[in-house]
DNA sequence: TGTACATCAGTGAACGCGCGTTCACTGATGTAC
DNA sequence: TGTACATCAGTGAACGCGCGTTCACTGATGTAC
């Protein structure tokens, strides 16, 4: 082999690394396979020796994600906690999109009918957010899993429309609104 | 004046009622001036003639709902009342995208960063529904504004969530979920 | 009432741009002998 | 150990397409006289 093996897998990880933090931070649309080519010092043309395309690096970003969570998630580390992924979730690092993880608040409704991969990749993660949600609800007394998918649908939902609205302050109070509601459902405060 | 001004105004109300149900059953991106345009029988020319470009479009239609909605909200008409507003949005018709009235579901992030007039639209449509969920939440005892921003969440998060899944069972689980937590927070059931 | 004119909705071709994708080619590097 | 070869990452120009936007022009209609 002229080319080790390994030294595409490092590129190929690099390559992943920077579409999702781009992903996040900016949106699928707004982000072009130049500017993720650029990040690892390459130019596009070599792009599809990694990938079949751009939909393509999307779902294997999202899985990516997926994958590094779920080696976390069965240590003791805290930061794989339910109520630090959630406090994690709706921080305003996430919000102002200096850093986060979650890529479908920025990707366009068009594509995710589109394209079955990502709607795949997209289940994976949520069925698994749902798992870590439910496996840490303290109280089971109720019925978890109905409050498990209602925490998962209050990050999303309350990150979107803080993302989506003018007022810094009102987005402030959508995060903070949806942090104290979905700590309380968890039952963590 | 050789053409009327209420025929301006008509044509126009028909061209954002169209782009209002193309938008959100289809997305932003989706949806081309020109299906807006053969939606009402004209071609897209004459877009120009009615709005300033498709973003200015897209946050008129945000506002032209708001509107409809706020018409309704002073009446007796149980359509208006905050729990049928939730069923409505966490339905199956709406999920379904046949037809539906949140145009935040359709909209990729990456517009609504750039657009501060989208961000306006979407921010006074936010108030009036967290103002009606707040008004309505029948247990006063407890920090309403809080559940009421939480509801909001909920309703968003839960459909983009349940649109974001392949899985339909997931979906349909996700939607139920956030409606029976919903109807829970505003002790609507 | 009838005629000339001004206005503006509407047309459809053309422009321009961004960007995903393709392609012929280069050059470095690991392997075979 | 050294040399020829095969492989494949990487290059950058070019292609192609979709689509928002512009523009010169047409034609219908309301208004002035």
């Amino acid at each position: 082999m002229p080319t080790t093996r390994k030294h595409h897998e490092q590129v190929r990880e690099k390559l992943l690394t920077s579409a999702n933090r781009l992903f996040n931070r900016d949106g699928y649309n707004a982000v072009s396979i130049d500017d993720v080519m650029a990040e690892a010092g390459l130019t596009r043309g070599s792009f599809y020796t990694y990938f079949a395309s751009k939909t393509d690096l999307y779902a294997q970003s999202v899985a990516h994600v997926v994958d590094a969570k779920r080696e976390g998630v069965n240590g003791d580390d805290p930061r794989f906690k339910a109520d630090q992924i959630v406090r994690d979730y709706l921080s305003t690092t996430h919000f102002d999109a200096v850093d986060g993880n979650c890529l479908m608040v920025g990707l366009p409704g068009d594509i995710v009918r589109t394209d079955p991969s990502i709607r795949q990749a997209f289940e994976t993660a949520v069925r698994m957010m749902v798992e870590i949600f439910e496996r840490d609800i303290s109280d089971r007394a109720e019925p978890d899993r109905n409050r498990a998918l209602a925490i998962a649908a209050l990050c999303v939902g309350g990150m979107v429309l803080a993302r989506s609205v003018d007022d810094r302050e009102l987005a402030d109070e959508m995060r903070q609104a949806a942090l104290a509601v979905a700590l309380t459902l968890g039952t963590w405060s």
